[in-house]
DNA sequence: CCTGCACCTTGACGAACATCAATCGATCAA
DNA sequence: TTGATCGATTGATGTTCGTCAAGGTGCAGG
Protein backbone atom coordinates (compact mmCIF):
# COMPACT_ATOMS: atom_id res chain seq x y z
CA UNK A 1 0.00 0.00 0.00
CA UNK A 2 1.34 3.27 -0.87
CA UNK A 3 1.84 5.79 1.63
CA UNK A 4 0.05 8.52 0.14
CA UNK A 5 -2.99 6.38 0.27
CA UNK A 6 -2.93 6.19 3.96
CA UNK A 7 -2.47 9.66 4.16
CA UNK A 8 -5.90 9.73 2.18
CA UNK A 9 -7.36 7.44 5.07
CA UNK A 10 -5.77 9.72 7.53
CA UNK A 11 -7.13 13.12 6.29
CA UNK A 12 -10.90 11.77 6.12
CA UNK A 13 -13.16 13.66 9.23
CA UNK A 14 -13.97 9.86 10.57
CA UNK A 15 -9.91 9.78 11.58
CA UNK A 16 -7.85 13.26 11.62
CA UNK A 17 -8.92 13.95 14.69
CA UNK A 18 -7.44 10.73 16.75
CA UNK A 19 -3.81 11.08 17.54
CA UNK A 20 -0.77 8.69 15.50
CA UNK A 21 -0.73 5.88 18.02
CA UNK A 22 -4.67 5.22 17.71
CA UNK A 23 -4.62 5.51 13.98
CA UNK A 24 -1.45 3.16 13.80
CA UNK A 25 -3.33 0.58 16.30
CA UNK A 26 -6.67 1.06 13.95
CA UNK A 27 -4.87 0.10 10.63
CA UNK A 28 -2.39 -2.13 12.01
CA UNK A 29 -4.28 -5.30 10.39
CA UNK A 30 -6.00 -3.19 7.76
CA UNK A 31 -5.36 -3.59 4.26
CA UNK A 32 -5.60 -2.45 0.68
CA UNK A 33 -7.54 -4.15 -2.13
CA UNK A 34 -8.86 -3.46 -6.17
CA UNK A 35 -11.60 -4.87 -7.20
CA UNK A 36 -12.98 -4.49 -10.80
CA UNK A 37 -16.38 -3.70 -12.31
CA UNK A 38 -19.04 -5.31 -11.42
CA UNK A 39 -17.82 -6.71 -8.67
CA UNK A 40 -20.45 -7.71 -5.57
CA UNK A 41 -18.55 -6.55 -2.16
CA UNK A 42 -21.11 -7.58 0.07
CA UNK A 43 -24.48 -8.79 -0.01
CA UNK A 44 -27.23 -7.85 1.97
CA UNK A 45 -27.70 -9.99 4.77
CA UNK A 46 -23.66 -10.66 5.07
CA UNK A 47 -22.14 -9.94 7.90
CA UNK A 48 -19.82 -7.41 7.93
CA UNK A 49 -16.75 -8.23 9.17
CA UNK A 50 -14.97 -4.67 7.76
CA UNK A 51 -15.17 -0.73 7.55
CA UNK A 52 -14.37 0.22 3.65
CA UNK A 53 -12.97 3.16 3.07
CA UNK A 54 -13.38 3.61 -1.30
CA UNK A 55 -10.26 5.32 -2.41
CA UNK A 56 -10.83 5.11 -6.37
CA UNK A 57 -13.33 3.97 -8.04
CA UNK A 58 -16.75 4.04 -7.97
CA UNK A 59 -19.48 1.65 -5.83
CA UNK A 60 -23.06 1.50 -5.46
CA UNK A 61 -25.24 0.17 -2.68
CA UNK A 62 -28.42 -1.60 -3.29
CA UNK A 63 -31.18 -3.23 -1.86
CA UNK A 64 -33.86 -5.91 -3.32
CA UNK A 65 -37.33 -7.31 -2.61
CA UNK A 66 -39.15 -9.90 -4.11
CA UNK A 67 -37.92 -9.03 -7.79
CA UNK A 68 -37.21 -5.48 -7.21
CA UNK A 69 -34.36 -3.64 -6.78
CA UNK A 70 -32.97 -0.23 -5.96
CA UNK A 71 -30.11 1.83 -5.14
CA UNK A 72 -29.70 3.63 -2.19
CA UNK A 73 -26.59 5.77 -2.73
CA UNK A 74 -23.44 6.05 -4.71
CA UNK A 75 -19.85 6.44 -3.68
CA UNK A 76 -17.11 8.28 -4.53
CA UNK A 77 -14.08 8.59 -3.17
CA UNK A 78 -13.08 9.42 -0.72
CA UNK A 79 -16.03 7.98 1.06
CA UNK A 80 -16.26 4.89 3.93
CA UNK A 81 -19.18 2.48 3.89
CA UNK A 82 -21.41 0.23 6.10
CA UNK A 83 -20.04 1.44 9.21
CA UNK A 84 -23.72 1.57 10.89
CA UNK A 85 -23.42 -2.53 10.47
CA UNK A 86 -19.43 -2.23 11.85
CA UNK A 87 -20.80 -0.24 14.99
CA UNK A 88 -23.65 -2.58 15.68
CA UNK A 89 -21.65 -5.89 14.51
CA UNK A 90 -24.60 -6.60 12.59
CA UNK A 91 -25.71 -7.73 9.13
CA UNK A 92 -25.00 -5.65 6.71
CA UNK A 93 -28.55 -4.18 4.77
CA UNK A 94 -27.72 -3.28 1.53
CA UNK A 95 -25.16 -4.96 -0.77
CA UNK A 96 -22.23 -2.88 -2.25
CA UNK A 97 -20.84 -3.80 -5.97
CA UNK A 98 -18.32 -1.78 -7.84
CA UNK A 99 -19.56 0.24 -10.88
CA UNK A 100 -16.31 0.79 -11.92
CA UNK A 101 -12.50 -0.68 -10.99
CA UNK A 102 -12.19 0.02 -7.36
CA UNK A 103 -9.57 0.25 -4.86
CA UNK A 104 -10.90 0.52 -1.45
CA UNK A 105 -8.91 -0.42 1.91
CA UNK A 106 -10.72 -2.34 4.50
CA UNK A 107 -10.43 -1.79 8.30
CA UNK A 108 -11.19 -4.95 10.71
CA UNK A 109 -14.50 -4.05 12.30
CA UNK A 110 -13.89 -6.00 15.14
CA UNK A 111 -10.71 -3.19 16.13
CA UNK A 112 -13.29 -0.52 15.27
CA UNK A 113 -15.71 -1.35 18.08
CA UNK A 114 -12.95 -1.69 20.44
CA UNK A 115 -10.97 1.72 19.65
CA UNK A 116 -13.98 3.61 19.68
CA UNK A 117 -14.57 1.96 23.53
CA UNK A 118 -11.20 2.96 24.76
CA UNK A 119 -10.76 6.51 22.62
CA UNK A 120 -13.50 9.49 22.67
CA UNK A 121 -11.99 11.34 20.42
CA UNK A 122 -12.56 8.17 17.86
CA UNK A 123 -15.90 7.43 18.95
CA UNK A 124 -17.17 11.10 18.71
CA UNK A 125 -15.54 11.15 15.07
CA UNK A 126 -17.52 8.00 14.27
CA UNK A 127 -21.03 9.59 15.93
CA UNK A 128 -20.41 12.36 13.80
CA UNK A 129 -20.04 10.38 11.02
CA UNK A 130 -23.41 8.29 11.44
CA UNK A 131 -25.36 11.48 12.35
CA UNK A 132 -24.18 12.61 9.05
CA UNK A 133 -24.85 9.61 7.05
CA UNK A 134 -28.45 9.41 9.17
CA UNK A 135 -29.17 13.11 8.09
CA UNK A 136 -28.33 12.20 3.85
CA UNK A 137 -31.00 9.22 4.34
CA UNK A 138 -33.57 11.83 6.11
CA UNK A 139 -32.74 13.68 2.90
CA UNK A 140 -33.18 10.99 0.78
CA UNK A 141 -36.96 9.93 2.42
CA UNK A 142 -37.94 13.09 2.22
CA UNK A 143 -36.89 14.14 -1.59
CA UNK A 144 -38.73 9.98 -2.56
CA UNK A 145 -41.92 11.19 -0.38
CA UNK A 146 -42.46 14.56 -1.16
CA UNK A 147 -41.27 15.05 -4.45
CA UNK A 148 -42.16 13.30 -8.16
CA UNK A 149 -39.83 11.71 -10.71
CA UNK A 150 -39.22 15.24 -12.35
CA UNK A 151 -38.69 17.02 -9.55
CA UNK A 152 -36.34 14.56 -7.63
CA UNK A 153 -34.41 14.62 -11.14
CA UNK A 154 -34.58 18.60 -11.11
CA UNK A 155 -33.40 18.76 -7.85
CA UNK A 156 -30.56 16.33 -8.58
CA UNK A 157 -29.27 18.35 -11.77
CA UNK A 158 -29.06 21.41 -9.57
CA UNK A 159 -27.34 19.82 -6.59
CA UNK A 160 -24.70 18.57 -9.25
CA UNK A 161 -24.29 21.62 -10.99
CA UNK A 162 -23.24 22.97 -7.70
CA UNK A 163 -20.91 20.22 -6.91
CA UNK A 164 -19.19 20.57 -10.15
CA UNK A 165 -18.50 23.95 -10.10
CA UNK A 166 -21.82 25.72 -10.97
CA UNK A 167 -20.93 26.20 -14.81
CA UNK A 168 -23.91 26.01 -16.72
CA UNK A 169 -22.69 22.31 -18.04
CA UNK A 170 -22.06 18.77 -16.30
CA UNK A 171 -21.48 15.62 -16.50
CA UNK A 172 -23.32 12.50 -15.40
CA UNK A 173 -20.88 10.49 -13.27
CA UNK A 174 -22.85 6.75 -13.84
CA UNK A 175 -24.91 5.58 -16.48
CA UNK A 176 -28.30 6.81 -16.48
CA UNK A 177 -30.10 3.49 -15.54
CA UNK A 178 -28.01 3.68 -11.98
CA UNK A 179 -29.26 7.32 -11.76
CA UNK A 180 -32.75 6.47 -12.73
CA UNK A 181 -32.53 3.64 -9.53
CA UNK A 182 -31.04 5.81 -7.36
CA UNK A 183 -33.92 8.65 -8.05
CA UNK A 184 -36.39 5.85 -7.73
CA UNK A 185 -37.33 5.21 -11.17
CA UNK A 186 -37.36 2.92 -14.57
CA UNK A 187 -34.69 4.22 -17.07
CA UNK A 188 -37.91 4.51 -19.27
CA UNK A 189 -38.87 7.34 -17.15
CA UNK A 190 -35.99 8.63 -16.78
CA UNK A 191 -35.74 9.57 -20.03
CA UNK A 192 -39.23 11.11 -20.01
CA UNK A 193 -38.53 13.12 -17.46
CA UNK A 194 -35.38 14.35 -19.10
CA UNK A 195 -37.51 14.96 -22.12
CA UNK A 196 -40.20 16.90 -20.07
CA UNK A 197 -37.01 19.36 -18.79
CA UNK A 198 -36.32 20.34 -22.21
CA UNK A 199 -39.08 23.20 -21.71
CA UNK A 200 -37.14 24.13 -18.80
CA UNK A 201 -33.90 24.84 -20.72
CA UNK A 202 -32.42 21.46 -20.20
CA UNK A 203 -30.54 19.64 -22.70
CA UNK A 204 -28.99 15.92 -22.44
CA UNK A 205 -26.27 14.97 -24.73
CA UNK A 206 -25.05 11.29 -24.15
CA UNK A 207 -23.92 12.34 -20.55
CA UNK A 208 -23.64 16.11 -20.40
CA UNK A 209 -26.30 17.81 -19.49
CA UNK A 210 -26.73 21.95 -20.21
CA UNK A 211 -28.88 24.53 -18.97
CA UNK A 212 -29.87 27.26 -20.44
CA UNK A 213 -32.77 28.60 -17.89
CA UNK A 214 -31.35 28.14 -14.54
CA UNK A 215 -33.93 29.69 -13.37
CA UNK A 216 -37.05 28.24 -14.67
CA UNK A 217 -35.36 25.05 -13.66
CA UNK A 218 -35.18 25.90 -10.30
CA UNK A 219 -38.81 27.68 -10.38
CA UNK A 220 -39.54 23.83 -11.16
CA UNK A 221 -37.19 22.16 -8.64
CA UNK A 222 -37.37 24.49 -5.13
CA UNK A 223 -34.43 23.12 -4.09
CA UNK A 224 -34.67 23.61 -0.27
CA UNK A 225 -31.91 23.23 2.02
CA UNK A 226 -33.87 20.93 4.32
CA UNK A 227 -33.69 18.38 1.22
CA UNK A 228 -31.27 18.97 -0.92
CA UNK A 229 -27.37 19.27 0.61
CA UNK A 230 -25.70 22.19 -1.73
CA UNK A 231 -22.70 21.88 -0.20
CA UNK A 232 -19.97 23.54 -3.13
CA UNK A 233 -16.41 21.32 -4.01
CA UNK A 234 -14.05 23.81 -2.86
CA UNK A 235 -14.76 21.99 0.68
CA UNK A 236 -12.80 19.78 0.54
CA UNK A 237 -14.53 17.52 2.69
CA UNK A 238 -15.31 13.73 2.38
CA UNK A 239 -18.15 12.93 4.97
CA UNK A 240 -21.51 13.34 5.79
CA UNK A 241 -20.86 14.50 8.87
CA UNK A 242 -18.66 17.40 7.87
CA UNK A 243 -21.38 18.22 4.76
CA UNK A 244 -24.22 18.34 6.97
CA UNK A 245 -22.12 20.62 9.28
CA UNK A 246 -21.92 22.61 6.29
CA UNK A 247 -25.62 22.64 5.83
CA UNK A 248 -26.10 23.71 8.89
CA UNK A 249 -23.90 26.26 8.91
CA UNK A 250 -25.58 28.14 5.53
CA UNK A 251 -28.50 27.47 6.64
CA UNK A 252 -28.25 29.40 9.26
CA UNK A 253 -26.43 32.32 7.72
CA UNK A 254 -29.17 32.79 5.21
CA UNK A 255 -31.83 32.61 7.74
CA UNK A 256 -33.59 30.06 5.79
CA UNK A 257 -37.71 30.87 6.51
CA UNK A 258 -39.48 27.65 6.16
CA UNK B 1 -39.73 15.31 38.49
CA UNK B 2 -40.54 12.25 39.81
CA UNK B 3 -37.48 9.40 40.33
CA UNK B 4 -39.45 6.86 38.61
CA UNK B 5 -38.77 8.92 35.00
CA UNK B 6 -35.39 9.27 36.06
CA UNK B 7 -34.86 5.57 36.38
CA UNK B 8 -36.60 5.28 33.04
CA UNK B 9 -34.38 7.13 31.17
CA UNK B 10 -31.52 5.77 33.33
CA UNK B 11 -32.88 1.97 31.68
CA UNK B 12 -32.12 3.60 28.48
CA UNK B 13 -29.43 1.92 26.61
CA UNK B 14 -28.02 5.12 25.54
CA UNK B 15 -27.43 6.10 29.21
CA UNK B 16 -27.19 2.69 30.95
CA UNK B 17 -23.66 1.71 30.48
CA UNK B 18 -22.51 5.07 31.37
CA UNK B 19 -21.34 5.69 35.58
CA UNK B 20 -24.03 6.90 37.62
CA UNK B 21 -21.48 9.94 38.07
CA UNK B 22 -21.62 10.60 34.07
CA UNK B 23 -24.84 10.19 34.26
CA UNK B 24 -25.91 12.65 36.37
CA UNK B 25 -23.76 15.39 34.64
CA UNK B 26 -25.67 14.46 31.66
CA UNK B 27 -28.99 15.11 33.49
CA UNK B 28 -27.89 17.91 35.13
CA UNK B 29 -29.04 20.66 33.59
CA UNK B 30 -32.11 18.46 32.02
CA UNK B 31 -35.52 18.96 32.79
CA UNK B 32 -39.24 17.42 32.09
CA UNK B 33 -41.89 19.30 30.58
CA UNK B 34 -45.33 17.92 29.39
CA UNK B 35 -46.76 19.02 26.22
CA UNK B 36 -51.01 19.06 25.14
CA UNK B 37 -51.82 16.98 21.94
CA UNK B 38 -51.05 18.91 18.41
CA UNK B 39 -47.96 20.91 20.00
CA UNK B 40 -45.21 21.66 17.96
CA UNK B 41 -42.13 20.79 19.88
CA UNK B 42 -39.51 21.71 16.91
CA UNK B 43 -40.45 23.09 13.21
CA UNK B 44 -38.13 21.02 10.90
CA UNK B 45 -34.87 24.21 10.17
CA UNK B 46 -34.99 25.07 13.73
CA UNK B 47 -31.92 25.08 15.38
CA UNK B 48 -31.52 22.10 18.04
CA UNK B 49 -30.25 22.68 21.83
CA UNK B 50 -31.69 20.02 23.58
CA UNK B 51 -31.75 15.91 23.22
CA UNK B 52 -35.69 14.94 23.74
CA UNK B 53 -36.66 11.91 25.46
CA UNK B 54 -40.38 11.07 25.63
CA UNK B 55 -41.40 9.42 28.57
CA UNK B 56 -45.01 9.74 28.03
CA UNK B 57 -47.37 10.20 24.97
CA UNK B 58 -46.74 10.08 20.83
CA UNK B 59 -44.51 11.91 19.11
CA UNK B 60 -44.64 12.58 15.12
CA UNK B 61 -41.70 13.78 12.91
CA UNK B 62 -42.78 14.97 9.44
CA UNK B 63 -41.09 16.86 6.84
CA UNK B 64 -42.65 19.24 4.42
CA UNK B 65 -42.15 20.76 1.22
CA UNK B 66 -44.01 23.16 -1.12
CA UNK B 67 -47.59 22.11 -0.01
CA UNK B 68 -47.03 18.58 0.89
CA UNK B 69 -46.13 17.09 4.01
CA UNK B 70 -45.18 13.32 5.52
CA UNK B 71 -44.69 11.29 8.25
CA UNK B 72 -41.18 9.61 8.53
CA UNK B 73 -41.55 7.96 12.31
CA UNK B 74 -44.32 7.80 15.05
CA UNK B 75 -42.56 7.33 18.16
CA UNK B 76 -43.76 5.84 21.18
CA UNK B 77 -42.37 5.82 24.90
CA UNK B 78 -39.82 5.51 25.86
CA UNK B 79 -37.51 6.67 22.82
CA UNK B 80 -34.79 9.91 22.05
CA UNK B 81 -35.23 12.10 18.92
CA UNK B 82 -32.70 14.21 16.85
CA UNK B 83 -30.37 12.77 18.18
CA UNK B 84 -28.58 13.22 14.71
CA UNK B 85 -28.81 17.09 14.91
CA UNK B 86 -27.61 17.43 18.52
CA UNK B 87 -24.16 15.29 17.85
CA UNK B 88 -23.72 17.76 14.54
CA UNK B 89 -25.09 20.56 16.34
CA UNK B 90 -26.52 21.45 13.22
CA UNK B 91 -30.84 22.33 12.39
CA UNK B 92 -33.29 19.70 12.62
CA UNK B 93 -34.12 18.25 9.62
CA UNK B 94 -37.67 16.87 10.81
CA UNK B 95 -40.56 19.01 12.58
CA UNK B 96 -41.64 17.27 15.81
CA UNK B 97 -44.93 17.19 16.79
CA UNK B 98 -47.11 15.70 19.97
CA UNK B 99 -50.16 13.70 18.50
CA UNK B 100 -51.26 12.97 22.24
CA UNK B 101 -50.50 14.98 25.67
CA UNK B 102 -47.03 13.83 26.17
CA UNK B 103 -44.43 14.42 28.92
CA UNK B 104 -40.53 14.79 27.51
CA UNK B 105 -37.65 14.83 29.02
CA UNK B 106 -34.87 17.43 27.42
CA UNK B 107 -31.31 17.17 27.98
CA UNK B 108 -28.31 19.80 26.95
CA UNK B 109 -27.05 19.45 23.81
CA UNK B 110 -23.77 21.21 24.39
CA UNK B 111 -23.88 18.80 27.61
CA UNK B 112 -23.93 15.83 25.50
CA UNK B 113 -21.52 16.49 23.27
CA UNK B 114 -19.10 17.56 25.66
CA UNK B 115 -19.70 14.24 27.60
CA UNK B 116 -19.51 12.23 24.53
CA UNK B 117 -15.73 13.86 24.23
CA UNK B 118 -15.11 12.65 27.31
CA UNK B 119 -16.57 9.25 28.28
CA UNK B 120 -15.90 6.90 25.20
CA UNK B 121 -18.68 4.49 26.77
CA UNK B 122 -20.86 7.39 26.53
CA UNK B 123 -19.56 7.71 22.92
CA UNK B 124 -20.10 4.33 22.13
CA UNK B 125 -23.67 4.24 23.28
CA UNK B 126 -24.71 7.38 21.19
CA UNK B 127 -22.72 5.72 18.35
CA UNK B 128 -24.58 2.33 18.67
CA UNK B 129 -27.83 4.44 18.94
CA UNK B 130 -27.49 6.14 16.03
CA UNK B 131 -26.28 3.10 13.76
CA UNK B 132 -29.72 2.06 14.86
CA UNK B 133 -31.40 4.92 13.84
CA UNK B 134 -29.34 4.59 10.44
CA UNK B 135 -30.89 1.59 10.15
CA UNK B 136 -34.09 2.26 10.80
CA UNK B 137 -34.16 4.68 8.08
CA UNK B 138 -33.01 2.56 5.30
CA UNK B 139 -35.25 0.11 6.45
CA UNK B 140 -37.82 2.50 5.80
CA UNK B 141 -36.48 3.65 2.12
CA UNK B 142 -36.54 0.27 1.24
CA UNK B 143 -39.96 -0.09 1.90
CA UNK B 144 -40.87 2.82 0.22
CA UNK B 145 -38.89 2.19 -3.08
CA UNK B 146 -39.42 -1.81 -3.40
CA UNK B 147 -42.98 -2.01 -2.51
CA UNK B 148 -46.38 -0.90 -3.15
CA UNK B 149 -48.55 0.87 -0.93
CA UNK B 150 -50.77 -2.30 -0.51
CA UNK B 151 -47.52 -4.51 0.65
CA UNK B 152 -46.24 -1.70 2.73
CA UNK B 153 -49.09 -1.78 4.86
CA UNK B 154 -49.81 -5.93 4.51
CA UNK B 155 -46.22 -5.85 6.32
CA UNK B 156 -46.86 -2.88 8.90
CA UNK B 157 -49.67 -4.63 10.26
CA UNK B 158 -47.39 -8.09 10.33
CA UNK B 159 -44.76 -6.09 11.97
CA UNK B 160 -47.82 -4.86 14.36
CA UNK B 161 -48.77 -7.99 14.99
CA UNK B 162 -45.70 -9.48 16.57
CA UNK B 163 -45.04 -6.12 18.44
CA UNK B 164 -48.60 -6.59 19.83
CA UNK B 165 -48.20 -10.17 21.02
CA UNK B 166 -48.81 -12.31 17.83
CA UNK B 167 -52.76 -12.25 18.64
CA UNK B 168 -54.99 -12.34 15.38
CA UNK B 169 -56.07 -9.20 16.12
CA UNK B 170 -54.16 -5.95 16.82
CA UNK B 171 -55.30 -2.23 17.71
CA UNK B 172 -53.62 0.65 15.35
CA UNK B 173 -51.60 3.27 17.60
CA UNK B 174 -53.19 6.32 15.79
CA UNK B 175 -55.15 7.75 13.67
CA UNK B 176 -55.31 6.37 10.04
CA UNK B 177 -54.58 10.00 8.62
CA UNK B 178 -51.10 9.29 10.35
CA UNK B 179 -50.24 5.78 9.38
CA UNK B 180 -51.22 6.92 6.05
CA UNK B 181 -48.54 9.55 5.81
CA UNK B 182 -46.04 7.33 7.46
CA UNK B 183 -46.77 4.85 5.18
CA UNK B 184 -46.44 7.40 2.41
CA UNK B 185 -50.02 7.55 0.91
CA UNK B 186 -53.11 9.39 1.11
CA UNK B 187 -55.90 8.76 3.27
CA UNK B 188 -57.95 7.87 0.82
CA UNK B 189 -55.67 4.98 -0.64
CA UNK B 190 -55.01 3.57 2.52
CA UNK B 191 -58.67 3.01 3.23
CA UNK B 192 -58.34 1.49 -0.22
CA UNK B 193 -55.57 -0.76 0.43
CA UNK B 194 -57.41 -1.89 3.73
CA UNK B 195 -60.53 -2.73 1.44
CA UNK B 196 -58.29 -4.50 -1.02
CA UNK B 197 -56.59 -6.86 2.27
CA UNK B 198 -59.94 -7.82 3.16
CA UNK B 199 -59.78 -10.50 0.25
CA UNK B 200 -56.79 -11.89 2.38
CA UNK B 201 -58.19 -12.37 5.52
CA UNK B 202 -57.75 -8.75 6.67
CA UNK B 203 -60.76 -7.15 8.43
CA UNK B 204 -61.22 -3.74 9.72
CA UNK B 205 -63.40 -2.19 12.63
CA UNK B 206 -62.67 1.45 13.71
CA UNK B 207 -59.00 0.99 15.17
CA UNK B 208 -58.86 -2.71 16.17
CA UNK B 209 -57.67 -4.84 12.74
CA UNK B 210 -58.06 -8.91 12.42
CA UNK B 211 -56.36 -11.06 10.76
CA UNK B 212 -58.47 -14.59 9.89
CA UNK B 213 -55.93 -16.34 6.80
CA UNK B 214 -52.10 -14.86 7.90
CA UNK B 215 -50.37 -17.26 5.53
CA UNK B 216 -52.71 -15.77 2.52
CA UNK B 217 -51.50 -12.14 4.27
CA UNK B 218 -47.69 -13.31 4.65
CA UNK B 219 -47.81 -14.60 1.12
CA UNK B 220 -48.56 -11.04 -0.29
CA UNK B 221 -46.67 -9.26 2.52
CA UNK B 222 -43.20 -11.40 1.68
CA UNK B 223 -41.86 -10.51 4.69
CA UNK B 224 -38.31 -9.68 5.12
CA UNK B 225 -35.47 -9.56 7.76
CA UNK B 226 -33.73 -6.93 5.76
CA UNK B 227 -36.66 -4.15 5.58
CA UNK B 228 -39.10 -5.51 8.37
CA UNK B 229 -37.69 -5.72 12.24
CA UNK B 230 -39.99 -8.47 13.53
CA UNK B 231 -38.14 -7.55 17.47
CA UNK B 232 -41.27 -9.05 19.40
CA UNK B 233 -42.59 -7.27 22.81
CA UNK B 234 -40.98 -9.47 25.08
CA UNK B 235 -37.55 -7.81 24.55
CA UNK B 236 -37.72 -5.13 27.07
CA UNK B 237 -35.63 -2.98 25.30
CA UNK B 238 -36.49 0.72 23.81
CA UNK B 239 -33.65 1.74 21.29
CA UNK B 240 -33.17 1.18 17.64
CA UNK B 241 -29.64 0.49 18.22
CA UNK B 242 -30.07 -2.44 20.56
CA UNK B 243 -33.34 -3.88 18.43
CA UNK B 244 -30.87 -3.69 15.39
CA UNK B 245 -28.64 -5.90 17.29
CA UNK B 246 -31.89 -8.34 18.10
CA UNK B 247 -32.62 -8.18 14.38
CA UNK B 248 -29.18 -9.49 13.18
CA UNK B 249 -28.84 -12.11 15.87
CA UNK B 250 -32.13 -13.58 14.70
CA UNK B 251 -31.24 -13.16 10.92
CA UNK B 252 -27.79 -15.51 11.67
CA UNK B 253 -30.04 -17.82 13.93
CA UNK B 254 -32.56 -18.45 11.23
CA UNK B 255 -29.74 -18.71 8.55
CA UNK B 256 -31.47 -15.85 6.08
CA UNK B 257 -30.93 -17.14 2.65
CA UNK B 258 -31.20 -14.75 0.14
C1' DC C 1 -16.73 -3.20 -43.24
C1' DC C 2 -20.52 -5.65 -40.87
C1' DT C 3 -22.36 -7.78 -36.72
C1' DG C 4 -23.61 -8.10 -32.23
C1' DC C 5 -24.36 -6.05 -28.00
C1' DA C 6 -25.25 -2.72 -24.44
C1' DC C 7 -27.48 1.43 -23.47
C1' DC C 8 -30.76 4.60 -24.25
C1' DT C 9 -35.04 6.29 -26.19
C1' DT C 10 -39.90 6.32 -27.76
C1' DG C 11 -44.63 4.81 -28.03
C1' DA C 12 -48.62 2.31 -26.32
C1' DC C 13 -50.93 0.52 -22.58
C1' DG C 14 -52.23 -0.61 -17.86
C1' DA C 15 -51.39 -0.34 -12.84
C1' DA C 16 -50.67 2.52 -8.91
C1' DC C 17 -51.66 6.61 -6.87
C1' DA C 18 -53.53 11.46 -6.00
C1' DT C 19 -57.28 14.60 -6.11
C1' DC C 20 -61.92 16.21 -5.73
C1' DA C 21 -66.42 15.64 -4.15
C1' DA C 22 -69.96 13.45 -1.65
C1' DT C 23 -71.43 10.60 2.07
C1' DC C 24 -71.46 8.14 6.43
C1' DG C 25 -70.65 7.53 11.28
C1' DA C 26 -69.13 8.90 15.74
C1' DT C 27 -68.45 12.42 19.04
C1' DC C 28 -69.54 16.52 21.43
C1' DA C 29 -71.50 20.90 22.69
C1' DA C 30 -75.59 23.68 22.63
C1' DT D 1 -82.22 15.91 20.61
C1' DT D 2 -80.12 18.72 17.20
C1' DG D 3 -76.50 20.59 14.74
C1' DA D 4 -71.73 20.85 13.99
C1' DT D 5 -67.38 18.89 13.44
C1' DC D 6 -63.92 15.51 12.49
C1' DG D 7 -62.31 11.32 10.69
C1' DA D 8 -63.04 7.68 7.59
C1' DT D 9 -64.91 5.88 3.44
C1' DT D 10 -66.47 5.58 -1.43
C1' DG D 11 -66.85 6.88 -6.23
C1' DA D 12 -65.28 9.43 -10.29
C1' DT D 13 -61.50 11.21 -12.70
C1' DG D 14 -56.85 12.53 -13.93
C1' DT D 15 -51.87 12.20 -13.13
C1' DT D 16 -47.81 9.60 -12.37
C1' DC D 17 -45.44 5.71 -13.04
C1' DG D 18 -44.16 0.90 -14.54
C1' DT D 19 -44.22 -2.54 -18.18
C1' DC D 20 -43.81 -4.30 -22.69
C1' DA D 21 -42.35 -3.85 -27.24
C1' DA D 22 -39.97 -1.65 -30.87
C1' DG D 23 -36.51 1.15 -32.60
C1' DG D 24 -32.19 3.87 -32.40
C1' DT D 25 -27.17 4.85 -31.45
C1' DG D 26 -22.50 4.04 -30.27
C1' DC D 27 -18.91 0.88 -29.72
C1' DA D 28 -16.03 -3.42 -29.67
C1' DG D 29 -14.87 -7.61 -31.98
C1' DG D 30 -14.75 -10.41 -35.96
Amino acid sequence: MRDTDLQRVRALPLFSGVSSDVFRRLTGGAFLQRFPAGTTLLLEGDRVDFLYVLLDGTVELQGAWKDRETTLAVLRPVSTFILAAVVLDADGLMSARTLQRSEIFMLSGEVIRRTMKEDSDFAFAVSQELAGCYRGLVRSIKSQKLRTGVERLANYLITQRIRQGAEDKITLQYEKRVLAALLGMTPENLSRAFASLASHGVTVRGPTVTFSRLEALERLARPSPLIDNHMPPQNRITSKGESERWASEVARAVGYAH
